[in-house]
DNA sequence: CCAAAAGTGTTCGCTCTACACCCATGG
DNA sequence: CCATGGGTGTAGAGCGAACACTTTTGG
């Protein structure tokens, strides 16, 4: 029923959006982290994230982290989750609007590793700082279920790929092997990736056909 | 990266929580709506919620708003999502974290209509305060959804209910009709509900048998 | 010619769907 | 005996899972 305004600085109180930006390389799903140099949790692995300015939406917000790194503007987003509970931040009350977000390998190249920031394997995450460690597990597992049921797996591919490599990145975000045969006619069934024409060779073996996208940028709910 | 702490007066800023609480009656999903009494958007209807207080998670303020009305205790509630566009509160910044609930009918006879707060059918809802239609838009799609992966609809029945009542449940939720047969079979196969032994006479036809939940309490994820 | 990954169909079992009639009760 | 909703089974179609060999290339 939204009473009258509380007072502020008794109970201050912060928005952040925290985003878990996922790419697959190294056949590995990875997370991108940053080192903290400040208290709390100074040189702690950390989501990267930003506390919400005034007049702007988490949206916005997670928009703007994105942005900061190098730019990941025009990569898929979507809200995860938010977490509140007192006590996660230890400097005071921060409710942190979750995002993922899905970066092609390359444009994920784009972004090395380095002293401030860097990609880490899901499987084996060091501890984070605050409650990441689990906005990172629930981002997995939903983006694991979405491969079920949407097209979201495209949002991982670069503009033009092999279907072993897209099976790849299904095989590292769910976690199990996959039938080539089938999957290749479930690939098709859902007639949302045409072949180019174009061949891609790989080493001492027979060429790869290359595939793009139907719908650029549209992630399609099956089923 | 949660910078040094924004100054508090200039960029105000509070998260409430509201909550989408739905129950089945009269052959329609219906949605819990309270008259508002003061500016902004005085008269209109809106969707129960509070500004979370001091050291109050967002689930916890769900939990208040559910415990204000009458003893909504103990009733489903998971988060919906979070609506943060600036402009959404004519009063200034908040940032919504909306839920939603689901009350069985047994409960909601319980809560009457009054002048203050009454249910509404979600197919025929008035214009509603702030953003609010937008988040029953998406709570009802949300459970929509859910019906066909997870046990959620039992939620939403008594303690004891007949396979008609709940067949009618899922067919106001999805608004279409189901086969009988299909739909018991279908429940049958999740093994989640059981006869009780008692039988229910409402009127001049053959008895129907009462079933309870097998778990109570616990939603299932299934398939 | 050898190694390595690309590419390609069929069969079987299960699940989902469509569909119609008798049963128990009250009036 | 009539009206009303309760309760039950089967057959066909579609979908998903299991499964092995040939092709193309580089070295």
């Amino acid at each position: 029923m939204r009473e009258a305004e509380a007072a502020c600085p008794a109970g201050w109180l912060g928005v952040s959006a925290d985003v878990v930006v996922f790419s697959v390389g190294d056949d590995a799903l990875r997370v991108r982290l940053q080192r903290r140099h400040r208290t709390p949790f100074a040189g702690s692995l950390a989501l990267p994230g930003t506390l919400l300015r005034d007049d702007e939406s988490p949206e916005e917000g997670a928009q703007r982290v994105l942005g900061g790194d190098v730019g990941l503007d025009r990569v898929y987003r979507e809200q995860l989750y938010t977490f509140g509970r007192p006590g996660r931040d230890p400097r005071g009350r921060v409710v942190a609007v979750a995002y993922f977000a899905l970066v092609p390998a390359s444009v994920a190249a784009g972004l090395p590793d380095g002293p401030d920031a860097a990609w880490h394997a899901v499987d084996a995450l060091p501890p984070l700082a605050f409650d990441h460690a689990e906005m990172v597990a629930m981002a997995h597992r939903r983006l694991s279920a979405k491969l079920a049921y949407s097209t979201i797996a495209l949002e991982l591919m670069p503009e033009r790929f092999t279907l072993s490599h897209l099976q790849g990145v299904y095989e590292v975000i769910g976690g199990e092997p996959l039938d080539k045969r089938n999957f290749r006619k479930r690939i098709g069934a859902l007639e949302c990736v045409e072949p180019t024409g174009e061949t891609y060779r790989a080493g001492n073996h027979r060429p790869a056909r290359l595939y793009r996208r139907r719908t650029p940028g549209r992630v399609e709910i099956i089923k």
